[in-house]
DNA sequence: TTTCTTTTTTAGAAGAATTCTAATCTATTG
DNA sequence: CAATAGATTAGAATTCTTCTAAAAAAGAAA
């Protein structure tokens, strides 16, 4: 759950990428504290607040480097922005329509059932359900 | 499944929208023929095909339009651009993730099971499945 | 019809998220 | 250290979408 600096500069490595100041900033704020859904301006305000300067370009460029590693997952919520997911196990999602929160569905509860035959020559990437929610107004 | 002009004009004035001459033209293309999955810019090509000039302005604004009416639902599969679906009524989909293809699963098939309580105070808007393929090299 | 009101369309500007470019900088390797 | 491969950066560019304000078209009323 809490990962030291010596951890994060392992799964850096580990990841084929350099340990970076800006990216050992951005692997704090990802893994540190446990799992998290960002936005990209989201990390980027965050780690600009650390007093770590990190473009944004660096930030898009380390989401997706991290991505491809297998150590972000890309959730697909609303067509205006892109969320990353720290939690890479198979697993669903609440997304608040309102407030634009992103919460996992534990794994185990949720299962889907009867995945009809694939268009064909094709074979499944990943099943994912997203459990949209509102707060109805009283 | 397939509408006459006065079917379409009649969807178009059930909705209290006025059946100008852009939007019957949009709705010919995205009703006169069965259920269709499209994006602004792909509407937006077809029309100016058909010799009709429509503003890309014009498409959003009767895309959004006609979804707050409920004669479209948005469907997110990709952060980058917006699809509207044609087929309103409760199903789920098979994305494909090279071609940007989107089909329906038929209803009834495909189910969703044990879905855990939601966050405090939140009610279910909608529940999507989104089955990703891709077809696999060689 | 003619006129009046409201809705719709439009071009183009503006905005927001993301990607690109090419110069500079830094981590690693020898 | 020096060389080099990789990383970062500012800012420009791109893409998708929304906004603006003015002109056009539709519906209602007389």
């Amino acid at each position: 759950m809490s990962l030291n600096s010596a951890d994060l500069e392992k799964k850096i490595r580990d990841a084929r990428l350099r340990p970076t100041r800006q990216r050992l900033a951005l692997a704090e704020l990802l893994y540190a504290h446990g799992n998290r859904h960002v936005t990209a301006e989201r990390l980027h305000s965050e780690v600009m607040e650390t007093g770590v300067a990190v473009s944004l370009a660096t930030i898009y460029n380390n989401l997706h480097q991290f991505t491809s590693a297998g150590l972000l997952r890309e959730v697909v919520v609303d067509s205006s922005r892109s969320y990353f997911d720290t939690n890479v196990t198979p697993h669903h999602h609440f997304f608040h329509e309102q407030t634009g929160a992103l919460e996992d569905i534990p794994k185990g509860a949720l299962s889907v059932q009867n995945i009809p035959s694939l268009p064909e020559g094709t074979e499944i990437s990943s099943v994912d359900v997203i459990v949209r929610v509102t707060t109805p107004r009283r």
